[in-house]
DNA sequence: TATGAATGAGGTTTCATTCAT
DNA sequence: CATGAATGAAACCTCATTCAT
């Protein structure tokens, strides 16, 4: 009787609406930022009454997260996966910095967004979203130090520098030029001058 | 006695009174950020009548931007004599991320702020302003890659990558270790990873 | 059973509430005068609360031109009627004095407001605003210019003076009569002070 | 040992300057209207300080209002005198709307003040100085009245109307067709136009 | 006496949120 | 459920006025 998922047909317009209403939101918030976009704009964007946007997220704030907690877990989902590819630790790596940067640049609207967040000194929010916000994107640095960590097992890798701090260095490196790319497309493209860093890096860290 | 300035004592009373808006701005802003502090909040901190804020700085954005340019200003100057120290392009480098390191963790305060500002995704405030303050910043940056060009002219460094490319990676990796080190100033000490994670970078950057 | 004004039951109301923001605001307007007179304090003449005179008119201004608009063009609107009541052009020039007397002794509120609309010299409000103000009241001028213009055609008037400036003439007596009334009704009759001036005048303009 | 005047030069400084700020008040409150000119604007323009002022005038009302009496005991002295050079009735006004005029041309600044004022819509200020305001301006108005009281009472004039109306009637009539001159100089000529109006109008009043 | 820095009440406006329909 | 009119706290900013120097 009912669709494959278990669910009613109302309740798949109530996640359909939910979907619209995030993605209003994750366009109008990381164009102009959390203060600068107010909730008429967005239930303006996502074509609903402004009552309507309370019926799914108690505040605005509690939007805000859901939004970003949709969209960080999207990247680190891809991510992990990437993570996941066997392969040796070199590889893992180079995995992560093709895929974090062909999901962040497919996704141009919320660059911003992931990058003010895992760098960020997000001085926006109240303290217990940022807080929030940090562990999640936190999640990756300590899947990516795990990487390390294996590598220098392994004795792939040398053991230079604590595995956490190896992980926030690439973080710190693919968002710079994810950024510098946002700044122009054309004249800083994202892989090549990542590759060559990475290149840069590595050759000192891996062993042989 | 002392060195009197040319200023009449009402001149340095008012300087005196602009530098405790600023104080109080820094503190404020870099605790909150922009949109949660009010003028009004200012004011009280800074112990005067909100009618002075505005008979000091125009509006809230111009109070703001002279906080941010003053700051950047400082932390620019000492950055760029840094590197002008007398000695080869390694040495620069080191110096640059060893006097960044003792600003910035002197300045705690303003250390998300200037983070903030150089990476850039400062969705807060209106374009102009971002404008303004981006191009401040891009100032060290631009320092920083004559200092590699150099480096490459004069065959001390491989021409791996263009010389701006190198300044944003050693930006970006000094950031995410003073970020680091704010959040927890005993579990991650500055200089000792830094130092670390530039040895790596050069290692491989330098020639023989 | 009532004309239903193909409205729905929330168009309706709004409509009356902004009736009811617009009926506080030309009273205390036309008492006070623009400057001393405030939106919140117009708000609670309304009975609503700050936000709805907001959601209603975008600025105060907008609200003081929307206002003088409506009043004006309800004032325009029966003095023009009045002028094209069949009959000579005496006939018609007392008919307009009756009725803007009739409308303007009705409306006490708006009376200064409308006195100081036409002659004053409105120096209260932003330069666009007044020229826009003066542009709709001149059309009155304008109206009764032709009724002049014709009865000199007709040579039912000596063409002693553009027909714009016995216009404009006639304007400024009912005024300065209808001032005199509002200041003291009774001790100043309307009609019976402008009809001898009117007297008077036109002697001397009619032919025969 | 002091000066013709019986003054200290102390005294003459204190009058010069009260004068310097009165000029700059008329100036500015003639063009901009009481609440759009701020005690620091006209500080500014009579170069004082802003304490200065209050040394001078105890308040911005009492600025406003000494401004304005100064200005029309000015302007009343001049009618007053015309009304007195000897001469019939009909001279006497003659002589009132030539002097009116050339006092308030030469005096543009504050000519808008002055209509706003006889004109009595003054909504902009407290109920106090309005009334005060008024009654300098009716001063004239009692004075013309006189005069065709005289003119009634020796029979030059008709009694149509209680002299006070015939009064009101030309100050409005007067001050309208200075008005449109005030608008557009060039295209309507006070003299021309106001006279050929007050020859209809006295054509009518005056016996024989 | 003249100065002008400082004051703070009060103005206009925005926007997150509620609730009757 | 969805709607959107209404709410009102709170933001930014102005300006008449005071007072120590």
């Amino acid at each position: 009787m009912m669709q494959e998922n278990s669910l009613t047909r109302r309740g798949r317009e109530r996640l359909n609406h939910r979907r619209q209403i995030l993605d209003a939101a994750v366009k109008l918030f990381s164009e102009f930022g959390y203060h600068n976009v107010s909730m008429h704009r967005i239930a303006k964007k996502a074509e609903f009454a402004i009552g309507t946007m309370y019926k799914f997220f108690s505040n605005k704030e509690a939007l805000y997260r859901a939004m970003i907690m949709e969209f960080a877990e999207k990247v680190n989902a891809a991510i992990i996966e990437a993570l996941e590819i066997p392969g040796d630790e070199t590889e893992k790596i180079r995995n992560y910095v093709k895929i974090k940067g062909d999901v962040l640049i497919r996704n141009t609207t919320v660059l911003r967004l992931y990058v003010s967040g895992t760098q960020g000194a997000g001085m926006d929010l109240t303290a217990g979203l940022n807080e929030e916000i940090g562990q999640m994107y936190d999640q990756v640095l300590i899947r990516l130090a795990q990487v390390f960590e294996t590598g220098i097992k392994e004795k792939r890798f040398k053991p230079l520098l604590a595995p956490y701090y190896l992980a926030v260095a690439i973080e710190s490196l693919t968002n710079a030029f994810l950024l510098l790319w946002l700044k122009d497309p054309q004249q800083h493209p994202y892989m090549d001058n990542v590759e060559t860093i990475m290149e840069i890096f590595f050759n000192n860290v891996r062993t042989a």
